[in-house]
DNA sequence: GACAAAACTTCAACAGTCAAAGCAAAATTA
DNA sequence: TAATTTTGCTTTGACTGTTGAAGTTTTGTC
């Protein structure tokens, strides 16, 4: 087998175990990937808009909503109207919420990096070299890449 | 920052490439990415049973008949009852669903490969024996019997 | 021949997603 | 200041992906 096989099943290796990967943060945490990274969006921040959500995860404003209003029914999250600009609505954690983020850690994440912590100094830095250049290579630049492994599944737009 | 954020900063950059190629691929082809792979997967063999659709993807035999249905409502793929075995049905493209195949390569993946036809032979063999590495991190299968002795917490990035 | 297993489909129920339309509050402009 | 436009968010309607449970048909087995 060549070496560009082996590299693009490699690829599809790492792509595929992210799409597993949401099945098991829902179980785990009875929360959804898409509603989980909402979640860590709004911690990062305190509170945040929903345009805010919406921009950071690259979905549709509707999307976003519906997104917010299952976290709320749900006691994950709160919505604020915001005194400033009363177009604008805050929206923030519970305590169940932070719970969630803490009690449900990304387990994907851990996973990496506790093994990557186990790696000898000079593997580590090879190792950043070189998924930074398969990034590069996959021209995925000018994309907001926060470090966090928590993905939202591969998914379709609707009609 | 340091080298766990940098790799999984380039990480979620791999894999949120991926995901926005989704939307490319359909935008491309008119097919949703999960249709798509059943199109890859049927002409990797000619034809297919549902069963083996739904190993292949490691998804429930009710999605396969879903997603068939709709490649079978678009001309893109047949239903054929087998001979041999009654109760099982082949799948099989469509002249259309070879064209979609066709008129659809994978610029993605078209991408990564003429990058690393491009590169050194012995970066080439680094950069194979990372990905798999990688791959191999992220398995959960070998989680049970890889050496654990951090019990403890491991942070989170990011919140 | 009766009964269990296998391969599919059907059905009901969700989640995620979008586009388009609607509403309310700012910002801008006349 | 009044009218108009823009901005932020929700609602609605529609569609895909997905599952689990129940049902159908065909095989296989004792």
């Amino acid at each position: 087998m060549d070496r560009i096989d082996s590299s693009l099943i490699a690829l599809r290796r790492i792509i595929r175990t992210t799409e597993l990967f949401g099945r098991e943060i829902r179980q785990a945490t009875g929360v959804t990937p898409a509603q989980f990274r909402v979640l860590q969006i709004i911690s990062e921040s305190g509170f945040v808009t929903a345009k805010t959500i919406s921009m950071r995860m690259q979905v549709s404003q509707g999307t976003v909503t519906s997104l917010v209003d299952k976290l709320v029914r749900d006691g994950l999250a709160l919505r604020q109207k915001s005194s400033e600009d009363r177009r604008q609505i805050h929206i923030l954690l519970t305590n169940a919420g932070r719970e969630t983020l803490v009690d449900a850690p990304d387990p994907l994440q851990q996973r990496f990096v506790r093994k990557f912590r186990a790696m000898e100094d000079w593997e580590q830095a090879m190792l950043v070299a070189n998924l930074e250049r398969v990034a590069t290579m996959l021209d995925a630049e000018d994309l907001d890449a926060s470090p966090v492994l928590a993905t939202g599944e591969i998914r379709p737009a609707g009609a």
